[in-house]
RNA sequence: GGGGCUGUAGCUCAGCUGGAUAGAGCGACGGUUUCCUAAACCGUAGGUCGUGGGUUCGAGUCCCGCCAGCCCCGCCA
C-alpha cells in the first residue's frame, strides 16, 4: 500500500499548504512544519491511515487541534482526486484525522498484485540495471576451521541469510561473505599434530579421513598443553606456515578442506549460499593496512605494539583505548584483518568489492571491537562518502534455564545435533498425528515434511525474535502447533493448497471482484501491507518484523478460513475469494522464502 | 572503574519517525467439528511498561539519575 499512502500524503500536503500557507508566513515567526504525520491507523476501527499533524500544529497556530483538523478536512473534501481515493475523513478524539481508503481502490490494488510476481514490492531502483546498483556485502556465519559450528553461528547464519535474501529481492547485488577463521596460531598446533599422527595424509590427501575435526582439535590441544617439545614444534610450524612453506601450506589446506566439507553439509541442509573468503585472504594486504595507517599519522607505538588510539573510548586505567594493529612480536591480529577487509570491500572494483554498504552479522559481544575498528576505518578515510558500514548485532542463545545453551553434561551443543533433534521431534509429532487421524503416508512424505517443519521451526524461532535481545531456545515452543511458530504459518499455506486440491482454480482469470464480508476486507488489507514491511526490513535489518507480519497474515487468513466458505458459494464471490486465497498463498510463500523457509503443499 | 545491551501479563516476547483505552502467543479457565486438514477458530481472566525525575499538548518510546541482569574492556576472534 506504499503507493496509496504516498498518494494520500501528497494530497494531505497540498491541503495543508492551502489551509495554512498564509498563516505560516507571518514575519518573524518561526517556520511551521507542514508534515502531515501520516501513519498507519493504530486500530482498524479508525480506518486505514491517520494524520496526527493537527495536534502538533495546535500550539504554533494557537488554535484547537480539532479546529485545525476541520480546516484540513474541508480542503480535502474540496479535492476531487482525494475523494476518488478516500472516503470523507473523520475527525476523532483530540484531533486525529482518520482515513479509510475507498473499496474500489483496494480492489484495484488487488488486481495489480494478482498479476505482479513481485507482489507490489518495487526494485530499489527500477531505472537502473542490476549491475549498476550498489553492492552490499553481508558478512555472516563465519565459523572457525577445526571447531564445531554452534548456536552462535546458527543465529548469524540464519539472520544473515534472511537479510541477504531481502536485499537481493529488492534488487541489490549482494555479496554473501563467509569470513571463516582459517588463519592463526592454532594452525601450528593442528599441523604439527597432523604431521605426527597422519603423515600419509600429506602424500595422498584422499588416503586419510581426518574424521571428526573437533576431536582432532581437542587431541592436538591436549598434546600442546602436555608436551613441551610439541609446543616448540607448533610455534615453529606457525612461522613456516606464515613463510608459505609448501608442506605447511599443504597441511593447512588439508585441514581447511576437511572443515569446509563439514560446514557445507550444514549450509546445504539450511539452504544457505555463502562465498567463502576467510581471514587468510587478507594476509597479503595486512602490511599495507599498517603502512597506510602510519601514513595517515594515526599509528602510535606503545609497549612495542602498533596501535591507533581512540580518545573517546577508555580502558580500566582511564587512558584511551588502543586498537592494536600489529603486535609487539610483529604479528597481526583480528583488528588488522578486519581493517584489511573493510578497506578491500569498499575498494574500487578490480582491487576491491566496490561495496556501498557493508553489514556484519555477529553477536553483540563484538560491538566494542567493531565500533573501534569502524572508527579507525573512518579516520583512515577508507569508507567512501555515501557508503555505510554497519554492525548488525544479535543476542546470546540461552537454554530454558536462562543460561548459555549447553548440553546436560555442560558441553557446547553441536549444530548438527541440534538440527537433527528438531527434525526428529517434528517427525515424532507428525507420526503421532498421522496415527491419531488414521492417515496413511509414505516414508518420503514423512521424511520430507519432518525435515521441512523441523528446520523451519529452528529458523523461524530465531528470526521471529528481535535479534538484539538474548534468545531462549526451546524445542517445545518452536515446534508448537499453535502460536507464532513456523508450523502455524506453514499450516495456513497448506490450507490454501487444500482448497486448490479440492477444485479451486487459484490461477483462474478474474473479471469481477466483489467482497461483502469483514473477514474478506481484513485479509485484503493485510495482504496489501506486504510491500511496506519488506521495505522496512531492508532499512532496519530486523527480520522479526517480517515474521510478525506473516504471523498476523496467517491469523487473519485462519479467521477468514474459519468463517468464510470459498468453494461452496456462487460466482462472482467464489472467484473473488479464490483470488485473495491465491494472493495469501503467494505472499506467504514469498515472505517465508525471504526468511529462508520453504512451504509445503500438505503436512 | 569505563562502555554496550536488556528490564513490558505467571512464562516467552511484539510494540515502526513520540500519538487515541499498552498488544500477541503460551499456560489457566470456558466454548466451537454432519461443511475447503480442529496443526484451526471464538470468549474470559491477567500489566503502576524496573525505579525516580525531566522535556512535550501527549512518553513504554526521547533526556538525566538510580537499581537489577547479561556482555565487553592491549597484543584471542
Amino acid at each position: 500500500m506504499i503507493s496509496l499512502s504516498n498518494a494520500l500524503e501528497e494530497k494531505l500536503k497540498a491541503a495543508l499548504e492551502k489551509a495554512f500557507s498564509v498563516a505560516s508566513e507571518p514575519a518573524g515567526s518561526a517556520r511551521i512544519s507542514l508534515d502531515p504525520q501520516l501513519v498507519t491507523a493504530s486500530k482498524p476501527e479508525f480506518g486505514d491511515f491517520q494524520a496526527n499533524c493537527a495536534l502538533a500544529l495546535a500550539k504554533s497556530l494557537k488554535e484547537s487541534p480539532r479546529a485545525i483538523a476541520s480546516l484540513i478536512v474541508d480542503q480535502l473534501n474540496a479535492d476531487k482526486s482525494f475523494l476518488r481515493l478516500c472516503e470523507p475523513p473523520q475527525i476523532a478524539g483530540p484531533g486525529f484525522i482518520n482515513f479509510t481508503i475507498r473499496s474500489e481502490c483496494l480492489i484495484e490494488e488487488l488486481r495489480k498484485r494478482l498479476i505482479d510476481k513481485r507482489l507490489g514490492v518495487h526494485l530499489v531502483d527500477e531505472a537502473l540495471p542490476r549491475e549498476k546498483l550498489g553492492t552490499v556485502v553481508v558478512d555472516f556465519s563465519s565459523p572457525n576451521i577445526a571447531k564445531e559450528m554452534h548456536v552462535g553461528h546458527l543465529r548469524s547464519t540464519i539472520i544473515g541469510d534472511s537479510i541477504s535474501r531481502v536485499l537481493e529481492f529488492r534488487g541489490y547485488r549482494v555479496l554473501r561473505l563467509n569470513h571463516i577463521g582459517d588463519w592463526g596460531t592454532q594452525f601450528g598446533m593442528l599441523i604439527t599434530y597432523l604431521k605426527d599422527v597422519a603423515p600419509e595424509a600429506l602424500e595422498r590427501p584422499d588416503a586419510v579421513d581426518l574424521g571428526d575435526l573437533v576431536v582432532f582439535y581437542r587431541k592436538a590441544k591436549q598434546r600442546f598443553d602436555e608436551d613441551s617439545l610439541f609446543q616448540k614444534n607448533a610455534r615453529e610450524e606457525v612461522v613456516r606456515l606464515q613463510r608459505g612453506e609448501t608442506l605447511s601450506k599443504k597441511a593447512w589446506g588439508l585441514i581447511c578442506h576437511q572443515s569446509r566439507r563439514e560446514f557445507q553439509k550444514i549450509y546445504d541442509q539450511l539452504d544457505v549460499q555463502l562465498t567463502e573468503r576467510g581471514e587468510s585472504f587478507y594476509n597479503p594486504l595486512l602490511h599495507k593496512v599498517v603502512n597506510d595507517l602510519d601514513d595517515c599519522g594515526l599509528l602510535v607505538v606503545d609497549s612495542g605494539a602498533k596501535c591507533v588510539f581512540l580518545e573517546e573510548t577508555f580502558g580500566k586505567d582511564g587512558k584511551a583505548l588502543p586498537v592494536i594493529v600489529q603486535k609487539s612480536d610483529g604479528g597481526f591480529n583480528y583488528a588488522t584483518t578486519d581493517l584489511a577487509a573493510i578497506r578491500y570491500r569498499f575498494g574500487e572494483v578490480p582491487e576491491g568489492d566496490g561495496a556501498q554498504r557493508v553489514i556484519y552479522v555477529t553477536d553483540a559481544g563484538q560491538a566494542n571491537h567493531f565500533s573501534g575498528v569502524f572508527e579507525v576505518a573512518r579516520r583512515a578515510k577508507w569508507i567512501p562518502p555515501d557508503c555505510n558500514l554497519e554492525h548488525v548485532p544479535f543476542g546470546l542463545v540461552q537454554g530454558e534455564d536462562g543460561k548459555k545453551l549447553k548440553t546436560r553434561s555442560g558441553e557446547t551443543i553441536r549444530l548438527r545435533d541440534l538440527l537433527d533433534e528438531a527434525i526428529q521431534r517434528a517427525k515424532v509429532d507428525l507420526c503421532r498425528r498421522l496415527d491419531e487421524e488414521g492417515r496413511q503416508e509414505d516414508e518420503t512424505f514423512i521424511e520430507q515434511v519432518s525435515a521441512t517443519v523441523g528446520l523451519a521451526a529452528v529458523k523461524y524461532a530465531d528470526l521471529s525474535q528481535n535479534r538484539i535481545t538474548n534468545y531462549q531456545f526451546s524445542f517445545d515452543r518452536m515446534l508448537a502447533l499453535q502460536g507464532n511458530t513456523a508450523p502455524y504459518l506453514l499450516y495456513a499455506f497448506v490450507r490454501i493448497a487444500g482448497i486448490a486440491r479440492k477444485g479451486g482454480d487459484l490461477q483462474a482469470h478474474i473479471d469481477k471482484i466483489e467482497f461483502n464480508q469483514d473477514e474478506e476486507w481484513a485479509l485484503l488489507k493485510q495482504l496489501l501491507r506486504f510491500d511496506e514491511v519488506i521495505v522496512q526490513v531492508e532499512e532496519e535489518l530486523l527480520p522479526n518484523r517480517l515474521c510478525n507480519y506473516l504471523f498476523e497474515l496467517s491469523q487473519t487468513f485462519n479467521r477468514f478460513y474459519d468463517q468464510i466458505p470459498v468453494l461452496k458459494v456462487e460466482e462472482p464471490i467464489r472467484s473473488s475469494r479464490l483470488a485473495i486465497c491465491r494472493l495469501t498463498a503467494d505472499t506467504l510463500k514469498l515472505g517465508l522464502g525471504l526468511l529462508g523457509i520453504p512451504t509445503l503443499e500438505r503436512m
